[in-house]
DNA sequence: GAAAACTTGACTAATTTAGTCGGGTATATA
DNA sequence: TATATACCCGACTAAATTAGTCAAGTTTTC
């Protein structure tokens, strides 16, 4: 059970956005340098975190990406699903479909799994990117 | 973020180990033929669950497995760890080597991604094959 | 007008996952 | 004691997913 790097990358770059950016805006270049990601794949990232307007672009020359909430208002479930990681621990329904009526095995586990992808849920509607960079202070690593 | 099917099938199978034998072995192509899954998948599987000490084996005509604890004594974080599925939801170690010493952004994350896995162990952790048991009575589906 | 920077879709290589298979060994029962 | 049943185990493969690259733009500022 991991995240893709693309979830990841995309908390990390905005991180990176919210600490390095107050109203200027960041090219993916900068970003691109920092956190050690292709541009290329930065552009994927960033293009998707556009549509769901986490963040608005600036382009021409001293262009650039800026957020376009406040670090506290920006959820973290927000970012992943824009980039369409689903918090869907098991692809219920072709199975339901398929095998599962009638065979109570596979239901009584699908309520399990409904209550993960419940509990994994409420962890990201709960944090913040802002939450990210209050840590920031005491953190030496 | 998903699980893998081996974890699932896991589950699944020991709730119908639960469910269908009190004491007497219940073969794999029993479970087989009722959950649908291969025999030779399933394989794989059990033994794994046998060598973690979740299941045991009986052999010989009649054989079968039978759970090694009651269904109350068995955590589902004890057969996802039995299965290698490990709740680490990023590959830190590697990326704190290549890349992440002395940029502050990636040490943000980490502290996100390090309370993610702990929050998803603990749900792990509190759920019991008994509690899938115990919900079948008034689910229909 | 040239450089910087965003926009978009298509493509590929590497990895992971799911599932299969063959050839065992052990043992209960007839 | 023969044999069918069922566990044991390692190797293999095909399909799907993921990560990452690339080309060919457009837009805007200086």
């Amino acid at each position: 059970m991991k995240l893709n790097t693309k979830s990841r990358y995309a908390v990390m770059a905005l991180a990176d956005l919210a600490k390095f950016s107050s109203h200027k805006p960041v090219s993916l270049r900068d970003i691109s340098l920092r956190q050690n990601i292709s541009i290329f794949y930065l552009e994927q990232i960033f293009l998707k975190l556009k549509k769901n307007n986490i963040l608005k672009s600036v382009r021409g020359v001293n262009g650039g990406y800026v957020l376009n909430r406040k670090p506290d208002e920006i959820k973290i479930a927000e970012i992943f699903s824009a980039l369409d990681e689903k918090v869907k621990t098991m692809a219920c329904k072709k199975d339901i479909k398929k095998s599962c009526t009638g065979k109570l095995i596979k239901c009584i586990t699908h309520n399990l799994w409904d209550e993960l992808d419940i509990h994994i849920n409420n962890f990201f509607e709960s944090k913040k990117l802002s939450d990210l960079l209050n840590k920031n202070q005491n953190r030496i690593l």
